[in-house]
DNA sequence: AGCACGCCGACT
DNA sequence: GTCGGCGTGCTC
């Protein structure tokens, strides 16, 4: 095999596809597919992935790749096999597909700079850029303002050399560890000649006379007492040796996870696993959905599912939403398989993920536990794949390559006669409703563990508060139960699903509600650094202190976040300890830890929250759960509005009396007649399906319909319109009349970043050249969307981000 | 994507 | 004549 195919890191329409290298004889050995290269490609450098290997090339000018990174191929066989497989689902290009598989830091990055090879001065402008250095960043020269043509005169000459430089960001941290170069024999040997004065230096080679396994130099060191200043003349003596040697940061070095052992398992939960058991002993494909309550012990039979599969010598995935990857989460896996287990989540380090990776990829672990890109951990026999939460949006990659976890998940288990298993309290409609016609095996945990029951809801409407004169947002049901709870000395969780302090500032004499200047969006008012801020670009300016329009001084703050909850709360129940937990205090490192630990001790009686309290808390002093706006997300303009209400409120009711104690949930909410709502209320998921399914089936969406979205964005509205319209009129002409064609419509965020938006939305049940249509479209906008400002045209198959 | 090449108008 | 702008096409 003397050619490699490479797919090269540039991600564009004619490079999709692989260029041949021949494969210089000092590196036959080493390059197989998978593995990552450096090749030489137009006048530069830069990385590539083989992706075969061949014994001849059709095309004659075959040049040598240059060098290569991996030793251990960086991508398996199937990875390959599954990146295609991708590319095509995603309408992505190939090389995006295997990047995204991959931890950040193996990306290359790319360095172009300025070589002077001669001695002899330059042109007077070149020399003064170089200021007498040998080397110079590209960029510094082009910032300078030096014509090309006094370089390329240089570069003709031989006298500059214009140098690519490709580096690969990972870095391996090491230790410097020291090992005996002799035998005991001759260690005693040279005791006997050491001089009497050298103590320190007669002690290290004592030690190495009984320990023979290297140590690392500052242990070495630390046990003897002692310095390098001694060891020194024994390794230029060569009676002692030092290496590097590789350690992997473990984010988990310093705790100590309590060993647990698998539980007797419930019926229902022994029922439940038999399938997926027999399924793994069998080695077949299949998808099971577990449809299990909060508190139901979907945990346990994963674990146990888990072990039956390590028994047998294979690998586990499990996948978890981000926000619900917890200390907690991660303490029962690791108190379980202890260290067969890698965990892959965005609060660790580049560096982090990195050393975790190369766990998997070195097989030093069995599990892993990530979030969504986990799914493409680099095992080579895995039996089983958990998804846990299944219908968690975020299991949706929202850009570039935008696939759905699950989707990945059914692929690779084909692929590895191994089944899928997705759990959830309240599985998505789409999941359900294959489970439904048989597609998926369903399997049921309808009762908690320790005998608890479900807490009662209580539905408060918030009109009726407010007719009655309570204009505070805590209904009074809802204070009263809080002080109840601080008298009893339990604790409650409160939800609400926004932060910051209040959605948006308006005057109120002439109704100037602030906007942000590039997006069609209101600012939201952030009280810390009393601050406007735009959650969808990064513009921010200072809250006004008198209105810009009319100049009025009566400027007010409307909705509610997290912040403004808390400082209401501290004046309603001045005594009441408030733990705040959203994205702005849990942006560092380790804090949504601090504080959920905070919380466990009870050095809180309220812990206050967005989205990211609602999963997997399980603290057995919680009696009461409060959701402070329940129709937050039922008046946004998405399909799956009263799903996520209805998933939302029945998990956040999951956080209450999980142990002994019982619980109870307040759900304040202003259409408490509509049916998410009321139906969470009564953990009643079968009627609330029956529901839903009836409301899809009559507008066309999905389970019944398939989706695909176009949006198109440009900075020029009527630019938008005419090519949203004109991709629309084609769609519909070349589609079957059995789907339909929606648009263009101006997107619900109809401006973001100074840019347009506009879309045009597909339903269809079967329309198997839809991709052909759109790769048509895009290579027919294709020098468009070249331009750097220019038109942008994204296709989601498949979408949940609708706006 | 990035780079060279080549064609064109503007200017010492 | 020469410099620099941008459109075009190629990269094993």
């Amino acid at each position: 095999m003397t050619f490699a195919r490479v797919i090269v890191d540039v991600p564009s329409k004619n490079t999709n596809r692989p260029f041949d290298y021949k494969i210089p004889e000092k590196f036959e050995s080493v390059v197989q597919p998978g593995v990552r290269v450096i090749v030489p490609f137009g006048p530069r450098k830069i990385m590539g992935y083989v992706v075969a290997l061949t014994n001849e090339s059709d095309f004659d000018k075959v040049k040598n790749l240059s060098e290569v990174l991996d030793v251990t191929p960086a991508l398996t066989e199937e990875l390959l096999h599954l990146g295609k497989w991708l590319s095509k689902q995603t309408l992505s290009y190939y090389v995006s597909c295997l990047q995204v598989m991959l931890p950040q830091v193996m990306k290359a990055k790319y360095r172009k700079e300025l070589w002077k090879l001669t001695e002899s001065p330059l042109d007077s402008e070149l020399d003064r850029v170089f200021d007498g250095r040998a080397v110079l960043d590209y960029e510094e020269f082009d910032a300078s303002g030096v014509s090309y043509h006094t370089l390329r005169k240089h570069i003709d000459d031989g006298e500059v050399d214009v140098h690519y430089e490709v580096k690969s960001r990972e870095t391996k941290r090491t230790t410097r560890m020291v090992q005996p170069a002799l035998d005991e024999m001759e260690l005693l040997g040279f005791l006997e000649d050491l001089s009497k004065q050298a103590k320190k230096q007669k002690a290290i080679v004592e030690y190495f006379t009984e320990h023979r396994e290297p140590i690392s130099k500052k242990q070495l060191l630390q046990t003897l007492s002692t310095t390098s200043a001694s060891l020194k003349p024994l390794i230029k003596d060569g009676v002692l040796k030092e290496f590097d040697q590789e350690v992997f940061r473990d984010p988990y070095q310093d705790r100590e996870f309590e060993r647990t052992t698998p539980f007797e398992l419930t019926e229902e939960q022994a029922e439940a696993i038999g399938p997926i058991l027999k399924t793994i002993d069998r080695e077949q494909h299949d998808t099971f959905l577990l449809h299990g309550v909060t508190g139901s012990g979907k945990t346990e039979v994963y674990l146990q599912s888990i072990q039956k599969v390590m028994d047998k010598g294979e690998e586990a995935i499990m996948l978890v939403p981000e926000i619900a990857l917890t200390p907690q989460m991660v303490e029962r896996f690791k108190g379980r398989f202890g260290s067969k287990v890698a965990v892959l989540h965005s609060a660790l380090s580049a560096g982090e993920k990195y050393d975790e990776w190369r766990k998997i990829q070195r097989k030093e672990v069995q599990v892993v536990v990530g979030a969504r890109s986990a799914i493409f951990a680099p095992f080579s026999n895995i039996g089983l794949i958990i998804i846990d939460e299944e219908h968690e949006t975020s299991y949706k990659q929202e850009d570039r390559t935008r696939y759905h976890a699950r989707d990945v998940a059914i692929e690779r288990a084909k692929r590895h006669h191994c089944p899928v298993v997705l759990g959830s309290a309240t599985p998505a409609l789409e999941s359900y409703a294959r489970a439904a016609k048989g597609n998926y095996q369903l399997l049921t945990l309808s009762k908690r563990m320790n005998d608890a029951t479900m807490p009662d809801v209580e539905i408060v409407d918030m009109r009726e508060e407010l007719h009655e004169g309570n204009r505070s947002m805590f209904s009074r049901m809802l204070k009263e139960k809080i002080e109840d709870r601080l008298t009893k000395g339990e604790q409650a969780v409160l939800f609400l699903n926004r932060r910051g302090y209040s959605t948006f500032v308006m005057c109120r004499d002439c109704g100037h509600v602030s906007e942000c200047p590039h997006c069609d969006i209101a600012l939201t008012f952030h009280k810390r650094q009393n601050r406007l801020k735009c959650h969808y670009c990064s513009h921010e300016e200072p809250m006004p202190t008198e209105c810009p329009e009319c100049e009025s001084k009566t400027i007010r703050y409307f909705g509610t976040g997290t912040q403004k909850v808390e400082e209401a709360l501290e004046q309603l129940i001045p005594e009441a300890r408030v733990l705040r937990m959203d994205v702005d205090t849990t942006r560092r490192k380790g804090s949504h830890e601090r504080l959920l630990t905070k919380f466990g001790n009870k050095e809180a009686d309220i812990l206050l929250g967005t989205q990211m309290i609602a999963k997997g808390l399980d603290f057995g002093n919680v009696t009461l759960v409060g959701v402070l706006a329940a129709d937050s997300l039922l008046n946004l303009p998405d399909f799956r509005a009263s799903e996520k209400t209805f998933q939302l409120l029945t998990q956040v009711s999951g956080r209450a009396g999980r142990h002994e104690k019982p619980g109870e949930v307040v759900v304040q909410t202003y259409t408490p007649e509509h049916y998410s709502v009321d139906l969470a209320s009564e953990y009643d998921f079968d009627r609330f399906f029956q529901e839903e399914m009836r409301i899809r089936k009559a507008f066309n969406y999905p389970p019944y319909y398939f989706l695909t979205l176009i949006t198109v964005s440009h900075p020029n509205q009527l630019k938008v319109q005419e090519v949203t319209t004109k991709i629309a009129q084609f769609m519909r002409q070349k589609l079957s009349d059995q789907s339909f064609v929606l648009g263009p419509t101006p997107s619900a965020l109809t401006r973001i970043n100074n840019r347009y938006r506009y879309q045009c939305m597909i339903k269809y049940k079967k329309e198997p050249e839809q991709r052909k249509l759109v790769e048509r479209i895009l290579h027919y906008y294709e020098d468009e969307m070249k331009q750097e400002n220019g038109l942008q045209i994204i296709v989601d198959f498949q979408p949940y981000q609708l706006m």
